[in-house]
RNA sequence: GGGGCUGUAGCUCAGCCGGAUAGAGCGACGGUUUCCUAAACCGUAGGUCGUGGGUUCGAGUCCCGCCAGCCCCGCCA
C-alpha cells in the first residue's frame, strides 16, 4: 500500500497549500516546507493512517491546533482525488486528523495481489543510465581449520535473510563468504602438522576435522609459549605467501576439508555463499599500503605503519592508530579488510553500490575505523554506502556466551542436531496422543523444517543488536511468536484447500463484512511497507513481527469467521483472503529462509 | 582512562519520523471443541519504561549527568 501513502500525502500536502498558503509558501522558501506527519494509525480505531502535523504548526501559525485540523479536513473534503480513496477525514483528540480508507479500495488492492508473485511489492528502481553495482553482503565468514562453531550462528542467518531480502526486491545480491583462510594461523598449523602428522600436508583427508581442530587448538599453544617454534611458524608464514608449492599445497588441503564441512552446515540451512576469503587479498594487500601512502595518511610508529583517525582518541588523548603493517613488514586483518573494501568498492573489482558486513557488536569499532580510512582515501564513491550490521551476543539460560555444559563452545552441527531431535520427539509425541500415523519420511521433513526453521525465526525474531538468549524450548514452542506457530498458520490455510476450498479462482469484487475480514486486509496490505523497511533498516525482526501478527489476525478470523461453510459471495472472499495469507506467511517465511509444509 | 551497546510486566522480548490510555508471547488464573488440524481462540491479573535533570503543545523514544551489566581499545581476527 505504499503508493496509496503516496497518494495520500500528496492531497495531504495539497490540502495544507490551499488551506494556509502563505505559511506554505514561506516554509517552502525557507526551505523547510511544513509537514502534516502522515503515518499509520496507531490504534485501529483510528482508522487506518493518522496526521499529526497540525500539533506542530499550532505555534508557526499562530492558530489553535484544532483549527488548524478543521482547516485541513474542509480543504480535503473539496478534493475528489482524496474523497476517491478516503472516508471523510475525522479529527480527534487535541488535532490529531485520522484518516480511513475507503472499503471498496481496500477490497480491490487485495484483489490485485490475488496471484501476484510479489504481492504488492515494486521492484527496487533502478537508476538509468549506467547499471547499478551489486549489493554486497559479507556474512557468515568461518575459519578454515576450525568446525562452525554457534559463534557463525547469526552471522550465517541474519545475513541469509538480509541477502533473500534484497535480492527479492531485484537487486543483484553478491552472497561474499570471507572466511578466514590465511595469515598466521596457518603458519602455526602447517609447522605443527609437520611434526605430529604430516600426512595431513599432502594427502586429502588424512586427518578428520576435529583432530584438526585439536591440532590446531596445540598449534596455538605451542605459538604462545615456545619462541622456536613461534620464528618456525613465521618463516612457514612467509613461504606460503611467497607461493611455495610445498605450503600451498598443504595450505589447499587444509581449505578443501574445511571448506567442504562447511558446505554441509550450509546445505542444511539452504544458505548459498560464494566463498572468497582473505587469501584472495593477499595479492592486494601491498597496493593498500602503497594508495595510503601516496595519500599521505600513512604515518610510522614504533615501526609499525598506520593510519592515525580522527576523531577517536586513546590514552593520553592521543588519535588511534589503525595498524595496516606489522613492523615485522607483515599485514593484519586491517590490511586485509581495506584491500577488501577497495576491491568491493573498486571499478576493477566489483564495483559495489552497497556493502553491507553482518558481524558481532564487538567489531564496531573496528569497522569504524576501517570505513574512515577507506573514506579518507577516497575509495568511497559518494552514492555507495558501506554498513556495519552489528549483531549481540548468543547466550545461555545463565545470561553468559552460550556453552556446552562442559565449558566448550557449541558446535554449530551438534546445535541443529539438537533441534530437530527435539521437533522429532515432540512430533512423534503429538502423533501418539492424536492417534495419527505418518511416514517416516514426513516424520523427518516435518522435524527437519520445524527444527531448522525454529533456530532461524528465533535468531531472527529479537532485533539483532541486542544480546540473544538461545532456548531450545522457547524456540519450538507450539505458541508465541516461533516459527511453528507461523507454520501452523500455513497448514491451517492448506486444510481449508484440501477440503475442497478452490484457491485459485475468485471473482472480481470482494466483498468483506466482518471485523476479522477487514482486520485481515489490512494487515495483508502491510506487506510491502516492511519488505521496504527491512531493505532500508536492515532488520529481520519487523518481517517476523509483521509475520507473527499476520498469523495471529489469520488465527483469529480462522476461529471466528466460517469459509467452507458461508454462503456465496462470503464464501470466495474468505477464499481470497486465505489465498493472500497463505501466499504473503509462505513468502515472508521463504525470505527469511524458512520454507514452509502442507501438513505437519 | 577513552569508546560502543544494553537496561521496558515474574521470565523472554517488541515499541518505526517524538503523538492519543506503553504492547506481545511465555508463565499464573479462568473459559471455549456435534463445525475448515484445539500446534488454535476468548478473558483476568501483572508497569515509577534503570535513575536525576533538560528540550516541547507532547518523551519509553531526542539532549546532558549518574548507576548497573556486557563488549572493544598498536602490531590476533
Amino acid at each position: 500500500m505504499l503508493s496509496v501513502v503516496q497518494a495520500l500525502n500528496a492531497r495531504l500536502q495539497a490540502a495544507l497549500e490551499r488551506a494556509f498558503p502563505e505559511a506554505s509558501a514561506q516554509a517552502r522558501a525557507a526551505d523547510s516546507p511544513l509537514d502534516l506527519q502522515l503515518g499509520p494509525a496507531s490504534k485501529p480505531e483510528f482508522g487506518d493512517f493518522q496526521a499529526n502535523g497540525a500539533l506542530g504548526l499550532a505555534r508557526p501559525l499562530g492558530q489553535p491546533p484544532r483549527r488548524i485540523a478543521e482547516a485541513i479536513v474542509a480543504a480535503l473534503a473539496t478534493d475528489p482525488a482524496f474523497n476517491a480513496l478516503c472516508q471523510p477525514a475525522a479529527i480527534a483528540g487535541p488535532g490529531f486528523i485520522n484518516l480511513t480508507l475507503k472499503p471498496e479500495l481496500l477490497a480491490a488492492q487485495v484483489r490485485e495481489r490475488l496471484g501476484d508473485p510479489r504481492l504488492g511489492v515494486e521492484p527496487a528502481t533502478i537508476p538509468s543510465g549506467d547499471s547499478p553495482g551489486p549489493v554486497i553482503v559479507d556474512f557468515s565468514s568461518p575459519n578454515i581449520a576450525k568446525e562452525m562453531h554457534v559463534g557463525h550462528l547469526r552471522s550465517t542467518i541474519i545475513g541469509d535473510c538480509l541477502a533473500r531480502v534484497l535480492e527479492f526486491r531485484g537487486h543483484r545480491v553478491l552472497r561474499l563468504n570471507h572466511v578466514g583462510d590465511w595469515g598466521t594461523q596457518f603458519g602455526m598449523l602447517i609447522t605443527h602438522l609437520k611434526q605430529v602428522a604430516p600426512e595431513a600436508l599432502n594427502t586429502a583427508d588424512a586427518v578428520d576435522l576435529g583432530d584438526l581442530v585439536a591440532f590446531y587448538r596445540e598449534a596455538k599453544q605451542r605459538f604462545d609459549s615456545d619462541e622456536v617454534f613461534q620464528s618456525s611458524s613465521r618463516e612457514e608464514v612467509v613461504k606460503l605467501q611467497g607461493g611455495d608449492p610445498i605450503s600451498l599445497k598443504a595450505w589447499g588441503l587444509l581449505c578443501d576439508q574445511s571448506r567442504r564441512e562447511f558446505q554441509k552446515i550450509y546445505d542444511r540451512l539452504n544458505i548459498q555463499l560464494s566463498e572468497r576469503g582473505e587469501s584472495f587479498y593477499n595479492p592486494r594487500l601491498q597496493a593498500v599500503v602503497a594508495d595510503l601512502d601516496k595519500s599521505g595518511l600513512l604515518v610510522s610508529d614504533d615501526g609499525a605503519r598506520c593510519v592515525f583517525l580522527e576523531g577517536v582518541t586513546g590514552k593520553e588523548g592521543k588519535p588511534m592508530p589503525l595498524i595496516v603493517q606489522k613492523s615485522d613488514g607483515g599485514f593484519n586483518y586491517a590490511t586485509t579488510d581495506l584491500a577488501a573494501i577497495r576491491y568491493r568498492l573498486g571499478p576493477d573489482g566489483d564495483g559495489a553500490g552497497r556493502v553491507i558486513y553482518v558481524t558481532d557488536a564487538g567489531q564496531a569499532s573496528h569497522f569504524a575505523a576501517v570505513f574512515q580510512v577507506a573514506e579518507r582515501a577516497g575509495w568511497r564513491p559518494a552514492a555507495v554506502s558501506l554498513e556495519h550490521v552489528p549483531f549481540g551476543l548468543v547466550q545461555g539460560a545463565d545470561g553468559k556466551k552460550l556453552k556446552t555444559r562442559a565449558g566448550d563452545t557449541v558446535r554449530l552441527r551438534d546445535l541443529l542436531d539438537e533441534a530437530v531431535e527435539r521437533a522429532e520427539a515432540d512430533l512423534r509425541r503429538r502423533l501418539q496422543e492424536e492417534e495419527r500415523t505418518e511416514t517416516e519420511s514426513f516424520i523427518q521433513e516435518v522435524a527437519t523444517t520445524v527444527g531448522l526453521g525454529a533456530v532461524k525465526y528465533a535468531d531472527l525474531s529479537t532485533n539483532r543488536i541486542t544480546n540473544y538468549q538461545f532456548s531450545f524450548d522457547r524456540m519450538l514452542a507450539l505458541q508465541g511468536n516461533t516459527a511453528p506457530y507461523l507454520l501452523y498458520a500455513v497448514v491451517r490455510i492448506q486444510g481449508i484447500a484440501r477440503k475442497g476450498g478452490d484457491l485459485v479462482a475468485f471473482p472480481d469484487q470482494l466483498l468483506f463484512n466482518e471485523p476479522q475480514e477487514w482486520a485481515l486486509v489490512r494487515q495483508l496490505l502491510q506487506f510491502d511497507a516492511v519488505i521496504a523497511e527491512v531493505e532500508a533498516d536492515l532488520l529481520p525482526n519487523r518481517l517476523c513481527n509483521y509475520l507473527f501478527e499476520l498469523s495471529q489476525i489469520f488465527n483469529r478470523f480462522y476461529d471466528q469467521v466460517p469459509v467452507l461453510k458461508a454462503e456465496e459471495p462470503a464464501r470466495s472472499s474468505r477464499l481470497a483472503l486465505c489465498r493472500l495469507s497463505a501466499d504473503t506467511l509462505r513468502l515472508g517465511l521463504g525470505l527469511l529462509g524458512i520454507p514452509s509444509l502442507e501438513r505437519m
